[in-house]
RNA sequence: GGGCGAGUAGUUCAGUGGGAGAACGCCUCGCUUACAACGAGGAGGUCAGAGGUUCGAUACCUCUCUCGCCCACCA
């Protein structure tokens, strides 16, 4: 026992303010579990290993309510984890987010008039990772002040050189497996970013626009026309063909027939393809294949060659005749104005439809035809589809397995190549003497490796393969920056430099062969697909094994209107201001409790109140006792627990039971809502009130063992909140830690001394402890008081007025308890005697009546009681038992009730039926006599 | 067009085949030596609607309505 340490600590706690003050703990707790290496594991065969990978946030993120959720969550599994013993890794770290933060570094500059273009591609990416450098660690700071005990040694850029590596290796293996293509197809293509978007990167939104419908001339047929509908009549200018169904009888004659294309003048084919709906519109589509995914695919069936348009940046091109150079939104406009001063458009329908949008700056995404790289998707995602139907995976909630299923069933292929600088370039090699160049009329996908002059490397070949030439030059493009998270969990580990396989002396003993697969990820629905989905892919594909075995799901952070937060909406709540007004632990533990597993989470700023004040709380009962506390000194034991003591313990093995299946089933919020309810109305409303009495006694042998109780539940309840509130727990354990070892050994148990909380060991259900009897017992006896509170209350008897109680049953253990412990229990009542009996007995005078517990309440209230309102009282409680004990009774009455229903059930009814009818008579009884 | 989720107290939401709950808000009382960011008590609900299964449905099934989200070559 140090008395000095407990002495000093106890001192500073007189000095707690009755507020708790989270900015002056949080930060000095982060600082001493981070400096105290605390984070930080190595490989340890003799623990089971626990191993989460963040979703590494964009570098240039700011954190906002969807990382806070999910990274608390991802905090509590952790250190929960880690309390129970396992070798715990949270690796972090942040993704380099390719367009996001060109587009960021593109702003900046452009304040001093600059393009990238004007600085040219080595200057701009300088420039980025400068920007990096300087920026690019807020993210990683603000998830130091959420709590998150990640291991900072092991943080991770996707830029970095070893995951770099990944990337190539990556490329090069699918390269040569013949999976990566080289296609002229139709792409998403963004004109502001001036690159081509994954389908995944384009965001479709409901759009109110118009259908328009032009009349195009037939060739030698006057007065003729084919009318074909279009929401973009802009790309009429790289129209090549109509096409109709095959049975259209609309267009029977136009066999034979050709159309001329207005404005340009050029002829069109009409062609027949089942792709055509007779329903919609007119059944004649314009075929515009450079602009077009459907076209594209109609054009490649009927041999027509595509007229592309439009430039880069969404201008009108040379092929737009005397629109060239105009903006494709502005174009639209003018031909439609032309097309109808020479009467060739029919009508113009208002129309809503989806139109997609570049998920990093939102312009209007243009179908465009471009050389593009591609990987195969088909052969990746068979193994992807059956890990997760042989539950070698778990996605949960489980009903996006079926998302996950339906999209990996009908995968496309993916466009890796972005025209952006910044990222990880393309490792693919052109020599400039024999390379012959992407074929520009070829539609059909190229095995480039196959092509002479092109070469794939981590390194920049010196000389051509097949013509010894020396110019060589790199592919211009990167690749999407999801070719590199897709590596994630087994690149930030070290593939490929470490390998896969145990080795056999420890000393060997690496991430990937200890922490791989990981446990669990924790992530959101945006990303299902993104990433999920392709981390599966790239498990299994390079490391052979899923690249984790639990995905859990959690759900979107929305305003309380339900929509996104987003800046753009100014409808925010900034979890950093959350966490200077309310505290880090506050903002966790109000997030947890109102997210049901999987259920979107609606937000405003005052829900947050909700944790302030339980942090409160729990800030002062831990003061009050703490500061009521002596030095435990003395050999004393408990050899008996009391009625109180029992049943706070046997609930407390309940409630550890039931947080861990809780956390077992991600049901975050289940567990912090036990933990609240005990903590609060178990612990602090009753168990704490209960115990002041000995607390305060002038017995030193009295006062020890309460407070040995006392710290001791409260020990096991820091730990049960440690993982959602990591900072208050630990500041409070660390002044309750001096009187740790000595409570422990008076419970007969051991205390493992740790630097910290966190690295404490999370509560296990004590088998002496279940106590049946006693929760049952006090269970009468809180319902009891309650009732006694109750009474007075209705009967408006001041608080200060103390009362004589009488209780009256056959309940002799009851009555004996109540007795035993009536010192403890009549403060909590307002009680000033009691009296007990078993026989019944006359209703004393000027006494109100209550029933609780099976017993009968009288509380003496002479000189306060009004007879008349007494009796309107008990009326009315009659009243009420009446219409129960009729609902009983009606489904006694219920043959089929008592014939099919489950026995324990009727059992249970018929009791009900009994206590009620007691409780009546003997209220009608006492109406009577009143 | 397909799929998914939600509709429960004034509000925000848990929840379960047999007693309808919590938090906040509201009302009454109380600054009782941890906490007024608190304590004690209370009011308040045809569990969206209609059918069905069942002895029994807020819960399971079907349909309808409202809201939200995702997916789809919606010219």
């Amino acid at each position: 026992m140090q008395i000095d340490e407990g002495t000093r600590e106890r001192k500073n706690l007189s000095r707690m303010e009755s507020r708790y003050q989270s900015k002056k703990t949080e930060q000095k707790w982060y600082d001493y579990w981070e400096k105290g290496g605390f984070f930080h594991v190595e490989p340890d065969l003799n623990k089971p290993p626990f191993c989460i990978v963040i979703p590494p946030p964009n570098v240039t993120g700011i954190l906002h309510m969807g990382h806070a959720l999910n990274n608390t969550i991802q905090d509590i599994l952790i250190r929960w984890k880690r309390m129970q013993g396992y070798c715990v890794l949270w690796i972090p770290g942040t993704d380099h987010a390719g367009i996001a933060t060109q587009n960021v570094v593109e702003r900046e500059i452009f304040k001093e008039g600059l393009t990238r273009y004007d600085l040219g591609r080595e200057k701009f990416i300088k420039k980025i990772w400068q920007w990096r450098n300087e920026y690019g660690s807020t993210i990683v700071k603000q998830l130091r002040k959420l709590g998150a005990s990640c291991d900072w040694e092991r943080e991770r850029f996707t830029m970095d050189e070893g995951l770099s590596e990944a990337v190539l290796e990556a490329f090069i293996k699918l390269y040569n497996k013949g999976v990566i293509y080289k296609g002229n197809y139709i792409i998403n293509w963004c004109p502001r970013c001036r690159t081509a978007l994954s389908d995944e990167e384009v965001e479709h939104e409901e759009q109110e626009g118009f259908l328009y419908y032009l009349k195009y001339p037939v060739i030698n047929a006057e007065g003729k026309f084919v009318t074909v509908a279009t929401t973009r009549p802009e790309t009429m200018l790289g129209d090549v063909a109509v096409a109709v169904h095959p049975n259209d009888e609309r267009y029977e004659f136009l066999k034979g027939k050709k159309i001329l294309l207005p404005l340009i003048n050029r002829e069109l084919q009409i062609v027949r393809d089942d792709a055509v709906d007779l329903e919609f519109g007119t059944g004649a589509v314009k075929i515009t294949p450079a602009h077009d995914v459907a076209d594209f695919e109609i054009a490649l069936r009927h041999n027509l060659k595509p007229v592309v348009i439009m430039d880069d940046t969404g201008k009108m091109n040379e092929n737009a005749i005397h629109f060239k150079g105009m903006d494709r939104f502005k174009a639209r406009k003018e031909i439609i104005k032309e097309l109808e001063s020479q009467d060739l458009v029919e009508k113009t329908e208002p129309y809503v439809n989806s139109v997609g949008h570049c998920y990093r700056c939102h312009t209007v995404v243009e179908p465009y035809i471009s050389w593009q790289w591609f990987v195969k998707m088909k052969p990746l995602a068979q193994p992807g589809i059956k890990m997760v139907k042989d539950g070698e995976i778990k996605i949960l909630p489980s009903r996006w397995e079926k998302v996950y299923l339906h999209w990996m069933e009908n995968i496309r292929d993916w466009c890796i190549s972005r025209q952006i600088w910044w990222g990880h370039r393309i490792p693919v090699y052109y020599c400039e003497n024999c390379w012959e160049g992407d074929k520009e009329n070829s539609f059909e996908p190229q095995d480039v490796s196959k092509l002479k002059g092109v070469m794939v490397s981590k390194e920049q070949p010196l000389v051509c393969p097949d013509c010894g030439g020396k110019n060589i030059i790199q592919d211009e493009d990167v690749l999407d920056t999801w070719f590199s998270s897709w590596l994630w969990p087994f690149s930030a580990m070290g593939w490929p430099k470490e390998d896969l396989k145990l080795q056999a002396e420890n000393s060997q003993l690496n991430d990937l062969a200890y922490f791989y697969p990981t446990s669990t990820l924790v992530t959101a629905q945006e990303i299902l697909f993104f990433w999920v989905a392709r981390m599966i892919m790239a498990g299994l594909e390079f490391t052979g094994e899923v690249p984790f075995r639990d995905v859990y799901i959690h759900g979107t952070v929305r305003d309380d209107k339900g929509r996104k937060m987003s800046k753009s909406l100014g409808n925010a709540i900034d979890p950093l201001g959350i966490i200077d007004e309310y505290g880090a632990d506050a903002l966790r533990f109000s997030l947890i409790s109102i997210t049901s597993v999987g259920q979107d989470v609606f937000l405003s700023k005052d829900k947050f109140i909700f944790g302030r004040n339980f942090t409160n709380k729990i800030w002062n009962a831990a003061r009050f006792l703490i500061s009521n506390l002596d030095d435990l000194d003395g050999d004393f034991t408990i050899e008996n627990f009391s009625l109180f003591d029992g049943w706070i313990l046997n609930n407390l093995n309940n409630l550890i039971a039931k947080m861990n299946r809780a956390l077992e089933e991600y049901s975050f919020n289940e567990a912090a809502n036990l933990l609240y309810e005990f903590f609060w109305h178990q612990f602090c409303d009753w168990y704490i009130e209960l115990k002041k009495k000995d607390l305060y006694s002038e017995d030193r042998d009295v006062k020890n063992r309460a407070s040995v109780m006392l710290i001791f539940v409260l020990d096991n309840l820091l730990r049960l909140l440690h993982p959602f509130m990591p900072f208050i727990s630990e500041d409070i354990w660390q002044k309750l830690k001096v009187y740790l070892t000595k409570s422990y050994e008076v419970m007969g148990l051991q205390f493992q001394d740790t630097n910290s909380l966190m690295l404490a060991s999370w509560p296990k259900e004590v088998r002496q402890f279940k106590d049946e009897k006693s929760k049952d017992e006090m269970e009468d006896i809180i319902a009891i008081i309650q009732c006694i509170r109750n009474i007075r209350s209705e009967l408006n008897v001041p608080p200060s007025k103390k009362t004589a109680l009488v209780l009256v049953g056959e309940r002799e253990r009851l009555l004996a308890d109540f007795k035993k412990h009536s010192d403890y229990l009549m403060p909590l009542a307002q009680v000033s005697s009691l009296e007990v009996f078993s026989q019944d007995i006359n209703r004393p005078a000027n006494s109100a009546f209550g029933a609780a517990g099976g017993l009968k309440i009288y509380i003496l209230l002479e000189g306060v009681i009004d007879l008349e309102q007494e009796k309107k009282r008990l009326e009315k409680k009659e009243k009420g038992l009446g219409r129960e004990l009729k609902q009983v009774q009606k489904k006694l009455e219920n043959k089929d009730f008592l014939n099919k229903a489950n026995p324990e059930v009727v059992l249970k009814t018929k009791q009900k039926e009994q206590s009620l009818k007691v409780q009546l008579k003997d209220l009608v009884v006492i109406i009577n006599n009143l």
